[in-house]
RNA sequence: GCUCUCGUAACUCAGCCUGGAUAGAGUGCUUCCCUUCUAAGGAAGAAGCCGCAGGUUCAAAUCCUGCCGAGAGCGCCA
């Protein structure tokens, strides 16, 4: 490619990086390999494009450079032709290497706070989309050599889990999560929801909720004694369906319970540097009218802090305890405003850091918005255990050999898991998705298990046929071609989405390259094939992309299904 | 009212950053393919004012402006 580069430039007039970014690939690949379209030099020879596109075509036909098989013309554009058995060997040679696709790229201390759940209800879809997210994007980035911490933040105080405790005095006292063989987090978010619709019927107990606030922040022992028990089940919970799903270590856990009161210093310095000013009753507050962001409050008149302020003190912690360089928050995009505020605060006050809000869309139902309150929610726990059951039905079905039920269960779990990962994460993250249980639950098409199906069906030829013998380049069909220039257009890849911090460009080239294998599967049986050596080597080739590109998103490969 | 995000086939979405050749998938629908490596698969077909209107350009789904529609946000809540 290099060569053809220079020798287009040489014969253009135009500089080779100019040259390099007018390159293109053709719409069909009977067009060509790439083109060279000829109408920025219209003007320059003043002639008419296609002439132009003519004239360059047949000069390089008489001297066809390296590695150019073929040059034509259509239109204004000239299409060469590249030798696939150089691909081919090319590739080969690339996915040799356990480690194509992990690239060098940077080498910075990457902090991700995710899933950061409240303590008061059980994780939902909404945070199954949050973990996925985060998994992918710290996968993605210890790809190319950041070292990434990831940090959770638990909101484990405040008026929600307040009013879960009011509801479990009043409807469950005495009771445990044990004692009733509810999963803790259920536990906990069931008494929040029961608050809530008795709420309607009394409202007083609002006023319950916020005297037991009170005396949670005066340090009531048995109040105290009653939060901590509560979140003990949350934790258990949670954590549970965290191992479940697979979340990654996390470095190290905040609490809100313990940092609430913070962040003081920090607005002392701002009201020092004149960044911050101070209301006739006392409150402080940052003007970014310039900004459009209004006034913030960062200091109630009381003398509190409010959320930004706990959040201005937890970006520094954080910075201070990993010595990052970079801060993401895999954060819902109804909080896009906070933290645009936050960022722009902590600019000011000088601490100049990577700092991202990787947004997402909001997760609904097809009949609206879920509501936690109203107990409408997705429960993460039902969803991933009603998947991992109908794809064990799956297996059961298709299954040849007698597999223990242990096996079938982790087998149904790791395509479960696929499919729900791999349903959050195909799509732009910025986008709402509405969640259909339909859909999320079908295992054909663009699906997790699709892409888990055909690394299977690799592994399987790979199991059943053995190598022998030397790999010969010969009479490449047009699925291998097609699959050759998909594996090679990997690290293109990787790179795109690390740099747009966007996972849904691994999950579509993962989709697109099963595509390209089943299409190569029935199109080039290996057994008997006279170029069953190289086949293999493709294959080979095939499954070491995917199982880095699916590893990228957090999806585990399964060798049989 | 203001700010941000989104609007592509009946449905769900790629493509937009970095403008180029007849706009791609999946689902659903109509056919066909399991005596060779897993049919959770493959092949073929029907299906598009790329929200609308302007502008920039040799060239716009892609860039810019306005409008319309959907979602989110605009607390001394978190």
């Amino acid at each position: 490619m290099e060569t053809i580069v220079s020798v287009l430039a040489k014969e253009t007039g135009i500089e080779v990086a100019t040259v390099e970014n007018l390159l293109e690939v053709p719409p069909k690949p009977e067009m060509g390999d790439f083109a060279f379209p000829c109408f920025s030099l219209a003007k320059i020879h003043k002639k008419s494009p296609l002439a132009i596109a003519q004239d360059l075509a047949e000069k390089f036909r008489t001297e066809l450079p390296k590695g150019i098989t073929n040059v034509d013309f259509k239109g204004a554009y000239v299409n060469f032709f590249t030798d696939k058995n150089l691909l081919a060997s090319q590739v080969l040679d690339k996915v040799k290497d356990e480690n194509f696709g992990s690239l060098k790229l940077d080498k910075k201390k990457v902090g991700i706070e995710y899933p950061a759940p409240n303590t008061n209800k059980a994780l939902h879809i909404g945070h199954l989309r949050n973990m996925a997210i985060g998994e992918a994007i710290t996968k993605m980035n210890e790809n190319v050599g950041n070292e990434v911490y990831h940090l959770n933040l638990f909101n484990d105080r405040g008026i929600l889990i307040s009013k879960s405790m009011i509801a479990y005095e009043k409807y469950a006292k005495g009771k445990t999560s044990e004692s009733e063989g509810v999963k803790g987090d259920k536990f906990v978010g069931e008494l929040y929801t029961r608050f809530s619709i008795e709420s309607k019927e009394n409202p007083e107990l609002e006023e319950l909720a916020k005297e037991k606030l009170r005396l949670w922040e005066a340090g009531d022992i048995e109040t105290r004694e009653l939060w901590a028990k509560m979140n003990s089940w949350a934790y258990a919970g949670m954590q549970e369906t965290f191992d479940k799903f697979g979340l990654s270590k996390i470095d190290k856990n905040y609490f809100e319970s313990e940092m609430y009161t913070e962040g003081k210093e920090i607005v002392e310095v701002g009201l020092a540097k004149g960044l911050f000013s101070k209301k006739e009753d006392g409150a402080v507050f940052i003007d970014l009218e310039k900004e459009k962001l209004g006034e913030k409050i960062l200091l109630r008149s009381d003398g509190t802090s409010v959320y930004m302020t706990q959040d201005l003190f937890l970006a520094e912690q954080k910075v201070r305890d990993f010595n990052l360089d970079n801060s993401y928050y895999v954060v819902g995009c109804d909080q896009e405003y906070h933290f645009k505020v936050l960022f722009n605060i902590l600019e000011k006050m000088g601490l100049k850091k990577g700092w991202k809000h990787l947004s997402y869309g909001m997760v609904s139902l097809p009949s609206g918005k879920m509501k936690s309150r109203e107990g409408t929610a997705v429960s993460a726990d039902d969803l991933i255990d009603e998947t991992q059951e109908l794809a064990a039905k799956g297996i059961r079905e298709r299954m040849s050999d007698e597999l223990s039920d242990e096996e079938i269960k982790a087998r149904a779990l790791k395509i479960a898991l696929a499919a729900i990962k791999y349903t959050l994460l195909k799509v732009d993250i910025h986008k709402g998705i509405v969640f259909n249980p339909k859909e999320a639950l079908a295992f054909e098409g663009d699906t997790g298990p699709y892409l888990l199906y055909s690394y299977a069906r690799a592994s399987s030829i790979i199991r059943k046929v053995k190598s022998e013998g030397e790999v010969k380049i010969i009479d490449l069909k047009d699925s291998e071609i097609k699959l050759l220039k998909k594996i090679d257009s990997f690290e293109d890849v990787v790179k795109r989405s690390y740099e747009n911090l966007a996972p849904n460009l691994i999950a579509n080239y993962c989709f697109e390259l099963a595509q390209n294998f089943n299409e190569f599967y029935h199109a080039c049986p290996v057994m008997g094939s006279d170029a069953k050596e190289f086949r293999l080597k493709l294959i080979d080739g095939f499954r070491v992309v995917m199982k880095k590109g699916l590893g990228l998103l957090g999806i585990d490969v399964i060798e049989e299904m």
